[in-house]
DNA sequence: CTATAAACTTACGTTAACGTAAGAATCAGT
DNA sequence: ACTGATTCTTACGTTAACGTAAGTTTATAG
């Protein structure tokens, strides 16, 4: 009988959880090549045992490739995401930096309210456009058959759930 | 005395409100050579009097850079806008794509209504992180001027605001 | 009609964000 | 200690989405 097998990202000795390069990849659908790029830009860390180890993440790392990977996903750019995750590295004890870091924080905050907003009225768009182009297909009606007709309903009564929210 | 300057925008003889390449890349903040691209790729068209006449465009040409222009701010690829702007260009008396672009529109609301819900999540984490740095920089309360005090105050006020929705 | 201003085509240049390949080093299991 | 799987560094390659420059043509105002 084999030793319990440790599961792969969290190295035995250690406290809190470790993860490994690959292991985040393999998480976050993305390639190690990624998180080594991120790291040479300067927007995430690793932390190694010797300097030629193999890189570890912890659980904060992980909290802000995540961060990462989710404002790519809003179409920021790494320039801005290195901007905006600023905020999570500065000193608060720094009096010198917190005002700066507040005003870029609430800026921020303040762009991600008008970011939802229009996404909002890209789906209202996108709502009513679906309703029209049910209303003109149902006005066809003629050689439809059952099959197609049902699918139709069942589209109509999908966007409708959706509509004003 | 002049002629009464006709709107840049609008040739004379026309029906509806036509548009200059220009007007549009001024109005929506991007240049020429971004909306020839566009059209380059199949994504946007323009009406031309002449095959070597200046570009114009309709307003259904104005509306649908709009919304090219929206999705890219949320991160998605002009190929990936020409498959969902593919809606739109859809003829509604043909049964063969109606299915098909009925699903594809579904699923594309899908992924908006997600991406909203993610866009949420980020905006709430964005928010109790700046609280808790709030929270962290009063407990330090010592040699900071009224001044920095009330700056603190409204920043939390402002942020405040936003939790919660 | 002429002079600018805009727009056109063509084509090469640029940048961000990785992909990919090669060879060396490190780690995990036996 | 051996071995196969991972990871490492280095470095050149790639792609999308335009930028930019040059020379030409088309529109518009006087
Ligand atoms: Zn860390
Ligand atoms: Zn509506
Ligand atoms: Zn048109
Ligand atoms: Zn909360």
């Amino acid at each position: 009988m084999t030793l319990k097998p440790v599961p792969k990202d969290s190295p035995k000795g250690e406290s809190s959880p470790m993860y490994t390069i690959s292991g985040l990849a393999d998480e976050f659908g993305i390639t190690p090549r990624t998180i080594r790029y991120y790291e040479e830009v300067g927007l995430l860390t690793s932390h190694r045992s010797t300097p030629t180890s193999h890189r570890l993440y912890d659980s904060r790392d992980r909290g802000r490739l995540k961060l990462i990977l989710r404002g790519k996903r809003f179409g920021y750019s790494l320039a801005e995401l290195a901007e905006i995750l600023h905020l999570y590295d500065v000193d608060p004890t720094q009096k010198k930096q917190i005002k700066r870091t507040l005003e870029m924080g609430i800026k921020h905050l303040e762009e991600i309210n008008e970011k939802i907003e229009e996404l909002e009225e890209l789906r209202e768009e996108m709502i009513e456009f679906a309703l029209s182009f049910l209303e003109i297909i149902s006005e066809e009606k003629g050689d439809e058959s059952d099959e197609m007709k049902a699918f139709i309903a069942g589209a109509r009564a999908v966007v409708e759930s959706m509509h004003g929210k």
